[in-house]
DNA sequence: ACAAATTTAGACACTCTTGTCTAAATCGTC
DNA sequence: GACGATTTAGACAAGAGTGTCTAAATTTGT
C-alpha cells in the first residue's frame, strides 16, 4: 500500500531523527521509572512529538524497550571496544598507563549515559526480559571480557606482569578499579572525576603489588619511584 | 476508640504473622515487578490474606515499600554484623581464614534472599526515595565497611598483613572476593555455591599476594607454606 | 507550487489499579 | 459458648494509562 518504489529509504529524512529522539527519551523514562512506570505521553513529551508518532515508529510499548536496550548495548560495545584498543600493550610507564586505561574505561564506558542506562536496565527488568539480556551478556561481558584479559595475558607474555589466569586477573582488575564507585553505583549516581580517578588508582596499585614483576630483594623501591614518575 | 486496656500487646497473636508475611510478600513482588509493577492485590494473594488487610496494617503501597525495607535493612544489618563477628582476628591459616570470612560474607549476607531483595529495591528504586536510602547508606555501608576496616587494621597492627589505609583495603576486599559474581548480581541471579567459593579464593590469593605479609629475600616460600597449612 | 507522506491533536473504548466501604464470617480468649 | 476484635469478600468510585482512530496540519521531494 504504500512502498511505491525503493523500500529502501522510505523514512524521507527527520524521520529517523524522530526515530533517536523517541529512543533517547523512552531510554531516559524507563531508566527513571522503570518499565511498568513509564509513560508514552511522558516519552512522546520528552522527545517532542506526539504519542501517535511513538505508536507509528515503534509499535508498543514492549517493542520500544527492546529496541532501547539494543541501542544502548550496541552503542555501549562500540565505546568499550573503542577503548580497550587504548590498552597500553607496550607501557612507559605500567601503573600511570594502567590508572589511565581505567579511568578511560570508567568515563567513557561505565559512568557516562549510556553505561549507566544500559545497567540500571538490566538491573531493573533483566529477569522480565531473559532471551534479550541473555543477549547482552553474550555480546557484552562475553565478548569484552575476553578481550580485556588478552591485553593482559600480553603483557605477562612482555614480561611486565606475572599471572596464572588473566580472566581472573581482568577481572580483578575492573573489581578492583571500581571497588571505590560501588555504592555511588548502587544508587544510580554518578562519581566524581576525582572519585573515579581515586578509585583507579588505589585499585592499580594493588593490582600492581599483586601481578606487578616481582622486584628483587634489593629494589623493593621500584614500586613508589614508578608511582612518581 | 480502640485501644480499652493496654495498648501494648493489642495485636493479639496471629496479627503479627500476618504483617510479617504481608511485608515479606511484599519484597518480593517488589522486587520482581519494581515499586509501579507491584499490584496490592497478588501481594495481598501471595500473603494468603485479604486486601483490606494490607491495607488495614500498612495504610498506603508507599508505607507499605517503606516498611519492607526497613525490614529487609534491618535484617540484612544485622546479619552482616553477626559474620564480621567471625572475622579470624587471629588467623590460623591466613589465607583459608579469609576464604572463609568471604564465603560467609557472601552466603550469609549478600546472596541471601535479604541480601538479594535489599540490593535490587536499592538499585532499582533509591532514586525515587532519597532520604529512605540514604539512611540505608548510612546504617549500612557508612558502619560495615568501617567495621571490617577495623579488622583489617587489627591484622595489619598483629603482623599478619602489610597495609597503609584499612578503608580502602576493605573496600577492595570485597571488589576482589565478588569481583567473578558481578555479572550474576547484575541479572538478580544466585551464584552457585563452587562460584561464590572459587571468586573467594581467587580474590583473597590476589589480596594476599597485594597486602600478605612482605615476605623477606630469603623466605619468599612464606606464602606458599601459610597456603597450604 | 504540487502531491505524497508524515505528523499532530484530540477523542475514544478498554483495562487495570488504588483505596474505601459494608456486611458477613472467622478467630482468639475468657 | 459468648464476646470483641480482626479478617474477609465483594462492590464501588475515581483516576490513570494503553492503544486505536480520524481529520486536519505540516513537512518533504520534485
Amino acid at each position: 500500500m504504500k512502498l511505491h518504489v525503493s523500500p529502501d529509504i522510505f523514512p524521507p529524512r527527520g524521520h529517523e531523527a524522530k526515530r533517536l529522539s523517541i529512543v533517547d527519551s523512552a531510554a531516559t523514562v524507563f531508566c527513571r521509572e522503570g518499565f511498568a512506570g513509564a509513560n508514552i505521553d511522558l516519552i512522546a513529551a520528552e522527545a517532542g512529538v506526539s504519542r501517535q508518532t511513538v505508536y507509528n515508529h515503534h509499535g508498543d510499548k514492549e517493542k520500544l524497550f527492546v529496541a532501547v536496550v539494543r541501542d544502548l548495548t550496541e552503542r555501549c560495545n562500540a565505546g568499550i571496544f573503542a577503548t580497550i584498543a587504548t590498552f597500553p600493550d607496550q607501557p612507559r610507564d605500567l601503573e600511570a598507563d594502567l590508572i589511565g586505561f581505567a579511568v578511560r574505561l570508567n568515563q567513557n564506558c561505565i559512568c557516562n549515559r549510556d553505561g549507566k542506562f544500559l545497567r540500571k536496565l538490566i538491573q531493573t527488568e533483566g529477569e522480565r526480559y531473559p532471551e534479550l539480556f541473555a543477549e547482552w551478556r553474550e555480546q557484552g561481558p562475553g565478548r569484552t571480557w575476553p578481550a580485556i584479559a588478552a591485553r593482559f595475558a600480553r603483557l605477562a607474555y612482555g614480561g611486565y606482569l606475572t599471572i596464572e589466569d588473566p580472566d581472573v586477573a581482568a577481572r580483578q582488575f575492573l573489581g578492583l578499579v571500581n571497588a571505590e564507585l560501588q555504592t555511588t553505583f548502587m544508587l544510580g549516581g554518578s562519581p566524581r572525576e576525582d572519585e573515579v580517578l581515586q578509585s583507579a588508582t588505589n585499585g592499580v596499585r594493588t593490582f600492581l603489588r599483586a601481578f606487578g614483576k616481582r622486584r628483587s630483594a634489593a629494589s623493593s623501591e621500584k614500586q613508589s619511584a614508578l608511582a612518581s614518575a
